[in-house]
DNA sequence: GTGGTCATCTTATCATACCAGTTGGGGCGA
DNA sequence: TCGCCCCAACTGGTATGATAAGATGACCAC
């Protein structure tokens, strides 16, 4: 899933997703602060030179990701996303204006995924028994074969995370595994680099292998736990040594 | 905030929203299974007797949520909501069609509750300082006043808690924040009587704070994980006496 | 089997109405 | 002068028409 290929799909974004992102972008980014009232419907339809249908496709999107509330008779006013977005909009924040990489955002995702992982883990070996982990292990078996390939081991890492959250039982974990995966997505090449070290780190997928296979789910915290503290810690010595990094 | 009021908002839901909730749910109940088109927009627009318009915005708003694809000049796909939606969906995932509370949804919130506050707790020590500190203080002053009223003080706990989550530094948890407040809010008042003694443990939350003035971050983490395991406890223990409540 | 053409689906966009709720200001009465 | 009410002018919400353009599968020539 997701190889790099010299070919890239060629992405047409229709009007209503420019004006979305636009506006997003706008939101985000502070220069329409939260409480500040929206042109109207009309006027950005003429400001945009787009169709009244295509703006209103817009505001319900942002409607949807809660950075906008509507009500009729008045104008859409701008929300403060950091008290009412969710998990969702984090994509939007990693990146700033420039491309730029915030380091902030970095962080905060880095410990979020510190502190799901564990549990992620422990919760996979209660409920994954024998099949999960023979799927594991045939994972793992991928792994040691590309030892070489960066990128297919960390295409396989995602991979091993994903097959212990599906087993995790835990629609919570699931989803939110999503939303950050989206997230990383976005500078997924940077992270081959940087988080080599953890890609490499099969011992440590191994004891969550062991440990998913005995059912013994403290085992599989600890050892999910000492697997992303790899990744985490050279993704913050990097930030610390580089101020800022181009996508 | 969220006080019980004998008057509820009249809620006027516009066309589009009462469109997108419907198939949204048709979504999630599996009635729509991942893969099967969507009628045409024309087709939804006659069956459900509204115009194109209104379908087109609950259209992007599944899009939004990515709980289907769309590609012009195709049918709309239905995808499967477990592998592509984020945790914004969680809400709709807490009740069932005839508004019963699906126990694995509760104990998943509840599992990633008992993950992310331990480490937002941390967070809150590292970064919080003596003016987080002086704010939950006065929080827990008004606690002990409002101690006879379960409903007041789980309202100061939710306070608490986002006072936390805002001085954690952490774009990620707060986000996570606002998106599992909402998926509470559905059922706060069952959580009321449920989660009693966790509101109740002002003790708990006193350790948080002193935690906190010290600036000492594993300490405020141990009482962060005692806290909240005080609500998880109680709330497995009525799963586990009660199959299902009506809500 | 490969590639081209075409009819016929679909969505995407546009334009223009009109309905419904909000707001604010001006006029009226106390 | 003050307070109230009403109306005009906004706002978003709905409805319906048309045209453009992508997707698809049947069909055919090579």
């Amino acid at each position: 899933m997701s190889v790099a290929s010299p070919f890239r799909p060629v992405s047409r974004q229709s009007l209503s997703e420019s004006v979305y992102l636009q506006l997003k972008d706008r939101i985000v980014r502070r220069e329409l602060t939260a409480g500040a009232s929206l042109p109207s419907e009309r006027e950005l339809s003429e400001a945009l030179g787009v169709n009244r249908g295509a703006v209103r496709e817009a505001i319900k999107r942002l409607q949807q990701s809660r950075l906008i509330a509507v009500r009729q008779g008045g104008n859409h006013v701008v929300l403060d996303y950091l008290d009412e977005a969710g998990l969702e909009l984090l994509p939007s924040l990693l990146l700033d204006k420039r491309g730029r990489v915030s380091g902030a955002a970095v962080r905060s995702i880095m410990a979020m995924r510190s502190a799901l992982a564990p549990d992620i883990a422990a919760a996979a070996a209660e409920h994954g028994g024998a099949i999960l982990a023979a799927e594991l292990q045939a994972l793992l078996k991928q792994m040691r074969a590309a030892d070489s390939d960066v990128g297919a081991l960390q295409n396989h890492c995602f991979e091993f995370w994903k097959a212990l959250v599906a087993a995790s039982d835990n629609i919570a974990f699931r989803l939110a595994f999503n939303s950050m995966q989206r997230t990383y997505r976005q500078v997924w090449g940077l992270l081959t680099r940087v988080m080599e070290a953890e890609f490499r780190d099969l011992a440590g997928l191994g004891r969550i292998v062991r440990a998913v296979a005995a059912g013994d789910a403290e085992a599989a915290r600890t050892a999910g736990r000492r697997h992303v503290e790899i990744g985490r810690r050279a993704l913050e010595r990097t930030l610390d040594t580089s101020t800022g990094e181009g996508a």
